[in-house]
DNA sequence: GGAAGAAAGATGCGTAACGCAACTAACTAT
DNA sequence: ATAGTTAGTTGCGTTACGCATCTTTCTTCC
């Protein structure tokens, strides 16, 4: 950070006039397609027009861009609480009319249900394979998400958090498969459950409505809600 | 970003007294040891203290924030045309004493032939193992820097990049087991790398000084210098 | 100039992980 | 009671990995 020439207001920083936004990339699980959430935009360029809850850093109400990227997400899409990380800078010149910007893109994911019990009017949940129209970059920074995602559910807890909050394996393994769109060999996949153990079993059996063996509830185990248990080897799929 | 209050200037965005900045950790390898560049801060807070190369967004100079970063890097560290890659955002109110701040940090890495040719005078290469006593947040900086550093170069081809332009595979092995701090097997080593296929060798082989068989000559395929080589398995460690 | 030394690189094999098919288990519906 | 359906397990062939050992190709030193 070099010297910087004081502007004539005597304001600091005035030379730099960068747009500050966070973006957040909320994504769930639905009907067993990836689904990103997009609000309607209340003002400016694209007002009325549906894009990624975001919103201008607040310096004095923002602890720091984790906290703003919190305040947008139960703001705008009513959650809290759930999986968020940060993704990316997106940044330039062309990405916003209002002039040279940067976006902070955070992605979020949550389970359909809790994310379904709060979220606004007028909200709507967009299937991650109809991905163009969107205003700014927006198109860009779903891209990114939708690809760590994919990426990181290969070799960690990740997917879980798209779970509620106890959940079989089988369907683990559906929303593992879901997202990373190929099937899992049902062995490896409780084997490598297993050797990770970031799991531990619910008491008490899962009697479900089909006409079958029910099955075992599990959770995430506690350490592991905020951080994500990763694996060297990876998850392999096929068959 | 949403319907936002007009300053009493009249000018957008005054509510956001953000300062915006880049760092860069631009890593090297030497003596088989990790290092990262400090410069002294020329102006500002912890003047003439050495800190990371960094610097404000220059918006009428900078096409977005890679350029940014890349306009810094060669500033302040002479260094051009190396591996770049965004790092993650560090942000707050108190890791800069001028107030409410942003650093977009990158990191960078450089083979130290390249990096010692054209490092301003004053700059200095500190051994990653003492990382404590930088300015601002740059410790936590750094520290990630690193992290991400040895957990990408376990599945990728990202260490070949602190090596100079051809080089032989026991070279790369050694770069390897620096950056990762243990030892790897040869043979799975040399079987990755096969496997990987990101290297082709260089015509001609290594004659150099040693008493011994000289080794192959190889260089990372066009591809992959603007690319990473990623794998799913990953690297293993061990004797 | 022939032997010793040293590092590069290849080979062979025991072991662990993975993929797949087939099996057993536990429930519901008829 | 039996058929159907999904949960969960077992066994085994195949692949990948780790390690020791062997071969190759150079320099050095008598």
């Amino acid at each position: 950070m070099p010297n910087e020439t004081k502007s004539k207001t005597g304001r600091k920083d005035e030379r730099d006039p960068v747009i500050c936004t966070v973006d957040v990339v909320l994504l769930t699980l639905e009907a067993g397609s990836l689904r990103f959430v997009l609000v309607p935009r209340e003002a400016g360029p694209f007002k009325g027009v549906s894009a990624l809850p975001g919103g201008f850093v607040h310096p004095e109400e923002d602890r720091d861009l984790r906290a703003c990227a919190e305040r947008v997400l139960k703001v705008k899409a009513g959650v809290e609480g759930q999986w968020l990380e940060q993704l990316s800078v997106f940044s330039g010149k062309a990405r916003d009319p209002r002039g040279w910007s940067l976006s902070v893109a955070w992605f979020a994911v949550v389970h359909s249900d809790t994310l379904r019990a709060t979220l606004p009017a007028g909200a709507q949940l967009r299937d991650a394979r109809d991905l163009s129209g969107l205003p700014f970059d927006h198109d860009e920074i779903v891209g990114a998400a939708l690809s760590r995602l994919r990426s990181k559910s290969s070799y960690s807890s990740l997917p879980a958090h798209l779970c509620p909050e106890t959940f079989t394996l089988p369907q683990l393994q559906a929303v593992y498969e879901a997202v990373m769109g190929e099937p899992i060999n049902k062995v490896s996949f409780r084997r490598k459950m297993e050797e990770l153990s970031f799991l531990e079993p619910v008491e008490g059996v899962r009697t479900h409505g089909g006409a079958h063996r029910p099955a075992q509830l599990w959770r995430l185990k506690e350490d592991f809600r905020i951080h994500l248990k990763l694996t060297d080897r990876g998850l392999n799929t096929g068959g």
